[in-house]
DNA sequence: GTGGTCTAGACCACA
DNA sequence: GTGGTCTAGACCACG
């Protein structure tokens, strides 16, 4: 798994490490069950603060993306059930993202393919694990 | 122009500001060309400081969604053509949406779904312009 | 308002001061809308750190008993109305308690006769503000 | 006697486990006098550390609710007595989960109804034990 | 002046 | 060895 910080972004790192597991989770580069790094393990690889790893795992576990275990640490959770108040957040989060992409005159069939590039690309590990 | 700011949101109002005038700009209820509310006016109309206006206002000119001119106030640019930059952080901002939305449970095609509602609300009124 | 801790209790400080904080809210000592005290000057007051203090806050806004605003600090909110969810919690919770009761002898009718006195030891305050 | 363990969860295992018995104990799956499987074959059952089942025979011990005989391993104890120091702690906990009660907008009513309930649905195999 | 973030290092409970 | 908590002090964004 590889994750990529950059400390001269304004978002903070606790954030930008939960991104990035969110979305090696996605992508298959973490499957279901599998063991996170230990927290101080991961801090020392990033050359960042145990509490700011702690803090992102914490906010994982909040969203119900990871469980955390006292005995064998972290693990990513199987797949969860779309609610309401997920589709909701999500309907704001894209209203946003398409109004730019709109302004800046992108068409919409552009914008549909770039998503289904995406989509396409996650999990594709996952039938070879099999 | 209807603009909602929530003071207890964790994004700053500057950005909730900026963000309002984006989409209502994609909606077209700001039209290009049009003139945007003085920076007094509009922080009085919605109770916060000047500076906050200021702020918003002066991401958008950077972000070249409107001109700033010292005589004639602000207003909307012309739509521009999407560029290299852009594309390059809508992909980001996208894989992080869509993976959450992975993670989460929803198929990709309930996904493009919302996309195309979101896309086909826009614009309503651009057909007048002409 | 007054906190008591305990820092030789093995219970979190931070859990302390968000169940005090908690139960002040319930008994009137805070009312809704009333301003929390800054993070800097309750650590202070308590002898304990900032985060400790910005922890329990935390908690307590992710629980929806208060919001915290940018510009104003920490507020009580409004009165929620019971879900599925804490009525879950709750039942788990009072099975426990009410186990650990029976086994120590105590009747039904004592131990409702606390929860009553309980209840009626709230909000004493709420009426007198009108 | 049926115990339900959950390692994701925050509460201590072995304070998970002391609570299931106390459960057990007060709704009659274990009663007065009789004996408690053996540490050894406990942990074995549930798959856990024999350490974490005598940490939580050590509590109940302490606690007066069994007996740790060498010979004869532990056994449940007759009920007890309520003393100050119970009555203290008792009020102290129903003070928070009341409070909390309170504040997600249950009425007094339906919280008494709940206990009732609770009561109602402990020690339903006492009167065979007579 | 407010909360938010981060660090470096420490101690503790748990299993 | 794991995560959880806490400290003292620092810097930053926001308004």
């Amino acid at each position: 798994m590889i994750l990529k910080l950059n400390f001269e972004n304004e978002i903070p790192i606790y954030v930008q490490l939960r991104n990035q597991i969110v979305m090696a989770i996605a992508h298959g580069d973490l499957s279901q069950g599998e063991k996170l790094p230990t927290i101080r393990n991961l801090a020392e690889d990033l050359g960042i603060n145990n509490m700011t790893v702690n803090k992102a795992y914490a906010m994982l576990k909040q969203e119900g993306f990871i469980s955390i275990d006292r005995r064998h640490g972290a693990k990513v959770n199987p797949i969860l059930t779309p609610d309401f108040e997920f589709k909701e957040k999500l309907e704001d989060d894209l209203s946003l993202v398409i109004s730019e992409a709109e302004i800046r005159g992108m068409k919409k069939d552009e914008f549909m393919k770039i998503c289904e590039n995406i989509f396409d690309s996650m999990k594709k590990l996952k039938p070879q694990e099999k």
